[in-house]
Parts: C-alpha cells; sequence; structure tokens
DNA sequence: GTTAATCTATAGTATTTAAGTATAGATTAA
DNA sequence: TTAATCTATACTTAAATACTATAGATTAAC
C-alpha cells in the first residue's frame, strides 16, 4: 500500500515551488536537480497539476511555473488526489458497479472509512504548514550546532 | 494508493471464519465458493495467518481451518498488515536507509502520519465489531421488507 | 493399511501498473 | 532569428500483483 512516485515527487515539486514562492517563474531543470528527480517526470506531474488550478506557468526563456494560489492554501490531500490515479483503498468505492457485492459488502465500509482518516490528514496540512515545518526543523539544527 | 487482493481476499475470508466460529473447522473449498475468491489464492494467504497466530488448522477429511482467538481479539488492522507486503505509505518509513534525504525530509513526516491515521482506524475495528455490523445490517433490512 | 479428503509448500506464468525515456512541437524574450 | 523554455504524446522497460500448477504431507474412515 504504497503512494506512488507521482504524489511523492510531485509533493516535494510543490514543496520547492512554495519555497521560491513570489520570487517569480522557477524552471523545472531547476527543481529537478535540487531535489534529483527526472526532468522529463516532473513535465508529466504538471500537466494535472495546471488543469487543478495549483500551478501557473510562463513559457519561453526567462518562463517557468509557479503556485497558482498561495501555500496556505494548498493541501497535500489536493495534490495527492490530484496525481494518484486511484484516490481510494478500493476500487470498489470509487465505482461501486465493478463488483455486485459492493450494495451488501462490509468490508466495503471498512476500505471507506480507512481511506477517509488518511485523506483528512492529509488534507489538514498545508503547503504553508510545511515551510514552517522546515524553519522550525533548521532551528532546532542550528541549536544543535549541525 | 490501491490495498492488495491480498489484504481484502484476506479480510473476507477471515470474517467469513468469524461468521463460523465455533462450529468446527471449515474448509477452504466452501469459503472460496462462498466468497468468490480462488482457492489456491487463499491457501497461500492462510500461511501468514497461520504464523501469526490468527488462523490454527487441522489436516486431513474432515479438516480445515479456524480463528486461533475469539473475534473481539482480531483487528482488520493486524489481518492487513500480516498481508500486505509493505504496510507504509513510503518505502522510507520502513527504510530510511533507502533513502538520503530521510533524515531531513519533510514529506516523510507526513506519509508517516498519514500512515497511522489509516491504521489508527483499521486498528479500531475487530472481526466481532464486523459480526454486529452485519446483524444490524440485516435487521435494517428487514425492516425494509427486502 | 489403503483410500480419499483435506491442508502445505514451492515454483511458475501472465497480466497489469508504474516509472522513466524519447521525439516533435509551441511559445516567447532577447 | 535564435535559443530557452514549456507542452503533448507515444514508447519502453521493469517490477509487482494476481493467479495457476505440481508435488507432497497428514489423517479420518473404512
Amino acid at each position: 500500500m504504497r503512494l506512488s512516485t507521482r504524489s511523492r515527487y510531485g509533493t516535494r515539486m510543490m514543496l520547492d515551488l512554495a519555497q521560491h514562492h513570489d520570487k517569480g517563474p522557477v524552471r523545472i531543470g531547476e527543481i529537478a536537480r535540487r531535489q534529483d528527480m527526472p526532468v522529463k517526470y516532473l513535465e508529466q506531474l504538471i500537466i494535472p497539476l495546471k488543469k487543478g488550478n495549483f500551478i501557473k506557468s510562463v513559457r519561453g526563456p526567462k518562463g517557468g511555473h509557479m503556485l497558482a494560489r498561495p501555500p496556505e492554501e494548498i493541501t497535500v490531500g489536493q495534490i495527492v488526489k490530484t496525481l494518484e490515479s486511484g484516490i481510494e483503498l478500493a476500487g470498489c468505492i470509487e465505482n461501486p458497479g465493478e463488483c455486485e457485492r459492493s450494495g451488501r459488502c462490509l468490508t466495503r465500509g471498512i476500505w471507506e472509512d480507512a481511506s477517509k482518516a488518511m485523506y483528512d490528514k492529509l488534507n489538514s496540512i498545508t503547503l504553508f504548514n510545511m515551510l514552517e515545518m522546515e524553519k522550525s526543523f533548521k532551528m532546532h539544527c542550528s541549536n544543535l550546532g549541525e
């Protein structure tokens, strides 16, 4: 039960954009280098994130990408939901028709509840929250002399 | 982010065993027929569930399988944890060494928290709870004249 | 003590999905 | 006009999942 690399790379890319929010467009190549993720793969992830209005882009030289909304208005849950192919723990949650048992299946309700618990947690965390976490992490390390 | 069929079939098998708890050994073929799941696949799932002391078996004719503990002492979380290959949302939660970033990775903590939220939910549900849900579901249907 | 019904163990295959790569094209600042 | 960037789509490879097959061990019933 792993998240796909799409979600994980996508979240790291969005966090990178948040770290450079309001500093002009960021080239995809920079993000890829900083985060050690393949350029071509990130290019694919950007498409749905643009459709979902999380990223806006500028073409041509000096172009790049930016958050389409402030970091406090974007949650990790939204990013994962956008990039993950199926967002629930079982296919029958999204498409009850795919299993004729779904109307009377006890386990189905369990997977639904567990999916919800996970997404509630992910939706409670914004990119802004993560920037704050980063700040306090760095402060902690400097206190330790690291 | 789907659960594997292992977890889903395994949970349905355990629920079937709970429904026949204290009525002697249940043949794997019966479960497979009732639940419409392949015999050979279930045979594989039984092995780790026996190791985890959730199932005990009797060999030979008239043999079969039973819950090794009462339904109120077995949670869905335990079943899923036993059958799922990797139980966390990211590999780096179980093996921090697999990624050199793990010590300073902000997203890693997020996946850890979300995994926990999901497992807390799954661990809060016992097979006994599910038998109760079944009872009230049936009562509801008979009230509707179904 | 033979038989047949059951579980046990391991190995093999086939399908699907995920991850990553390649190519060609569109846009635009300089 | 050029070169730097994003955009779109198609392809390839690798890994995991789901399932199947074969051979063997155990034991109740006769």
